[in-house]
DNA sequence: CTAATATTCAAGAGATCAATTGAATAATAG
DNA sequence: CTATTATTCAATTGATCTCTTGAATATTAG
């Protein structure tokens, strides 16, 4: 086969790839992979789906090598593939908003201001936990924690945190994180803290962009460095 | 509007991004474009399309906020929109060659063993640059060097590598370098150098890769960090 | 074994995409 | 002004993608 031919199908394989990011129903299974493995029907609950389209996406990105299954019983439970997945779909996301102005305007109508609450950046964050100056708190569902989290982050479920005001240092800074840049739970809970006279700042990016850059993660098996 | 229905919205948006990579046709663009700015039919002679197709992808591209056009007299001249984009390709192209096996085959048949020549990788090259202990040379044709190049290195085309040796210090160790990981034309110098009896390693990635990462860059107007 | 549950498979309608063809537009040369 | 060149536009065909529907398969509970 001549060079150019092999070229031509090599290109086209790739493409295959970028085929799997290419709807948005799959970038959301994506997402809600992204906080750890799922059954179909969950995804299909979550993302607000038909159990059998679900299930054909899930095929789609298996094929493009994205996501694996697991099954267990009765349940198929999917996860991404790795961590160089996670990080191509931040890729894709910054590129998305950098160059297209509608999402932008999306984001922007979605969450408003994003840095009206000072996001803090993942190395900063890193350096500042390191010397003890901050509290790390992750606000998403206990399960999600448990799959995994930002090594040395406390998990505050939004709906638990009034109650757990009363053992929150007062003095140290707070810095809360959640699913990731379209979830909103850590601006309310930076707002909440706020209200109560802390000292509070968003991560700005969530767990699974934290992962993506190979950061510290503890939880769901495996400890990472 | 909901919620829900802003959130599909936007990922749709991101999607459609992702779309525009999801073609062997406009990825072989795109690499073509990641060496300089190049007029439609240009583009259509290197990829061996129709122009009028060619227009059509790089309205896709063009749409999608990954390229942009600069019209001069009756042409009109593309450019990739910025390293955010190459970044996003090389992503692409890594996870393809990592997750799906037919896509490594077609590397490994195209390229044989890519760690044969013992690619150097591009902080080590910077590193060793520094300290004046490697000649780096660009292998690519004039045009693409003037475009853009790894700030220091020397163009030595392939087919004035001959010529050139006379003036090639025989005790420095040289890197080559060319248009990215499917090109062969660094693979070739490399060969030929070290049959010559110089020491010769190449560049693990291309051009692009380089200038995606915000490594210093000359040539092309802009001198870069 | 039978019923229930989770997932996948298969077929079909409608939408979108890719390449071709031929024409339209825009800029330049003579 | 006319001819030439570069690019884009528009219409068409065949292919591919998405979602739905209903059935098939596999696993567990009783």
């Amino acid at each position: 086969m001549s060079t150019d031919a092999v070229k031509g199908e090599l290109y086209q394989s790739i493409a295959r790839v970028a085929q799997a990011f290419a709807s948005g129903n799959r970038l959301q299974l994506l997402e809600f992979l992204a906080q750890g493995e799922r059954s179909v029907d969950q995804l299909a609950a979550l993302a607000g789906m038909t159990v059998a389209n679900t299930s054909q996406h899930l095929q789609a990105l298996r094929q493009a090598g994205l996501v694996a299954p697991r099954k267990d019983g009765q349940r198929v439970y999917y996860s991404v593939a790795g961590n160089d997945v996670l990080a191509l779909c931040a890729g894709l996301r910054r590129v998305a908003e950098a160059r297209v102005a509608e999402v932008e305007r999306l984001v922007r109508d979605f969450i408003g201001h994003r840095d009206d609450l000072e996001p803090i950046r993942a190395e900063e964050l890193l350096e500042r936990a390191k010397k003890g100056l901050i509290t790390v708190l992750d606000v998403r569902p206990p399960e999600e924690y448990a799959a995994g989290h930002v090594r040395g982050a406390i998990n505050v479920p939004l709906d638990r945190l009034e109650g757990y005001l009363a053992k929150l240092p007062r003095k140290r800074e707070v810095v809360a994180y959640c699913r990731g840049p379209y979830c909103l739970m850590s601006f309310e809970a930076v707002l909440k803290l706020r209200k109560r006279g802390w000292k509070a700042r968003r991560l700005e990016n969530g767990f699974p962009e934290w992962k993506a850059a190979g950061l510290p993660v503890a939880g769901g098996g495996t400890e990472t460095a």
